[in-house]
DNA sequence: AACCCGTGGTG
DNA sequence: TCACCAAGGGT
């Protein structure tokens, strides 16, 4: 299969069929795209687009957020899921302003070190915010590359060094070029390419795809191990948290100690909020919010 | 390396 | 219906 081939069919798939999603728009700068990516790690697309518009509205620079708690923070995160990932913006946001005088980083070794960015979302900000050319290595690339070009039925569990390496290849020369290409490969996985009943019909690369000639072998075992939620502790801690971000300022423990019956794992999930600077125990018998409290009176 | 971390839509 | 899972990161 041809490299170019490949690159060229996507892109040109890619720009009849992307969807018109917010942070794709011309003018949108390195902070917004670093915020989409955060909240876009492991939460669906639908639900980011609501919140990245509102975040932005309030915190339109890092320095924005950097200055506010987290508390607000996790409160403006609302119920995307994760919540630490909120508390970890923020860091960045403050780091991004220690660090890098308030503008975010072009370089891919200073975007790694911020907190809540990894080998994904570091590459991505490179690419889409900054036009370089990085393969750009999600859990839909890595799907679409290990079909497509090695004919496996899926990708491993976490991007490995090959899976950049193998991406790599299929990018052309041009800077440019190479990030619409990572973004027109996440596209297809996110449309066609998908993990469960991918649409071959409609692909751009079926003629070439290595894994429909050899007829959709299936993974043989488990992917990876099953999510399970109800009566675990993130459960109870997002009962607890849920709880918190509705109060303003502390909320008394009897409060929290009523949405569940089991004291052990409602106080392991309680430490585990503390311990990640989600929440702080004040006054004693009292939580809230990190930094959640009345606010500062103006001085005359 | 394996496991932990939320939430809500859906086939 | 309910198991599955969605633009990962940290430890």
């Amino acid at each position: 299969m041809s490299e170019h081939t490949f690159a060229t069919l996507v892109r040109q798939w890619y720009a009849e069929h992307a969807r018109d999603l917010p942070w794709r728009k011309p003018d949108v700068g390195p902070w917004a795209i670093l915020v989409s990516e955060v909240m876009l790690q492991q939460t669906p697309v639908a639900r980011v687009v609501p919140a990245w518009a509102a975040w932005l509205v309030r915190w339109p620079e890092p320095a924005d957020l950097a200055a506010d708690t987290p508390a607000e923070a996790i409160r403006m995160w609302g119920r995307l899921g994760y919540p630490r990932r909120a508390v970890r913006l923020r860091d960045c946001a403050v780091a991004i302003v220690e660090r890098h005088g308030g503008r975010v980083p072009d370089r891919l070794e200073q975007l790694l070190a911020l907190p809540g960015v990894g080998t994904y979302t570091a590459r991505a900000v490179a690419a889409f915010a900054y036009g370089q050319r990085h393969p750009v290595v999600d859990t839909n690339v890595r799907r679409v590359v290990c079909r497509a070009v090695a004919g496996e039925p899926d990708a491993g569990p976490a991007t490995r060094p090959a899976d950049l390496v193998a991406t790599e290849a299929l990018l052309p020369v041009e800077p440019a070029a190479a990030a619409l290409t990572s973004a027109a490969i996440m596209e297809l996985g996110a449309l066609v390419c998908t993990a469960r009943s991918p649409r071959c019909g409609t692909c751009p690369v079926e003629s070439i795809c290595a894994w429909r000639a050899s007829g959709q072998a299936v993974p043989a075992g488990p992917t990876r191990r099953p999510q399970r939620y109800a009566g675990t502790d993130r459960q109870v801690r997002g009962l607890l948290l849920g709880v918190l971000r509705e109060a303003t300022g502390p909320v008394p423990h009897q409060r929290l100690d009523q949405v569940w019956a089991d004291d052990v794992q409602r106080s392991r999930a309680l430490s585990g909020l503390i311990q990640d600077g989600l929440v702080e125990p004040v006054g004693g018998s009292s939580f809230r919010l990190v930094g959640d409290g009345p606010p500062v009176p103006v001085l005359p």
